[in-house]
DNA sequence: CGGCTGACCCCAA
DNA sequence: TTTGGGGCCAGCC
């Protein structure tokens, strides 16, 4: 799988989060290693970093429900507007936790 | 080709 | 609760 591939493969699966939801970078590197076959908590969220400009990366945080440091103004105010239910520090995600099994 | 970095995660103190 | 250590892998220098 050439990184483009694998690139492609994270902003497909962030794109397919609906508003409201949100996914962990684990959960997203998870649901990817059964189609790339490898995958990493750490690999998601530098490719967010570099390449997550053009997808609602907001919807993807931490396991704790954090936001990404240094990007939780920009975050938080998305997930507000879509209706998501923001904890104290972030984003509630036993109520928005998301799973790719539910929106297929 | 080698080394450092990073929007992470898990466990222990 | 915060810190520190190890593991993970693509990207950049």
């Amino acid at each position: 799988m050439t990184p483009d591939e694998y690139v492609e493969a994270v902003l497909d699966l962030v794109e397919r989060i609906p508003e409201g939801r949100v996914m962990s970078y684990g959960a997203v590197a998870d649901a990817l290693a059964e189609r790339s076959g490898r995958a990493s908590a750490r690999l998601v969220g530098n490719i967010m970093a570099r390449h997550g400009g053009s997808v609602p990366w907001h919807r993807v945080v931490t396991s704790a429900g954090r936001l990404p440091p240094g990007h939780e103004r920009e975050a938080r105010a998305r997930l507000r507007a879509e209706g998501a239910p923001l904890r104290g520090e972030g984003v509630d995600i036993g109520a928005a936790g998301w799973s790719p099994d539910e929106g297929m």
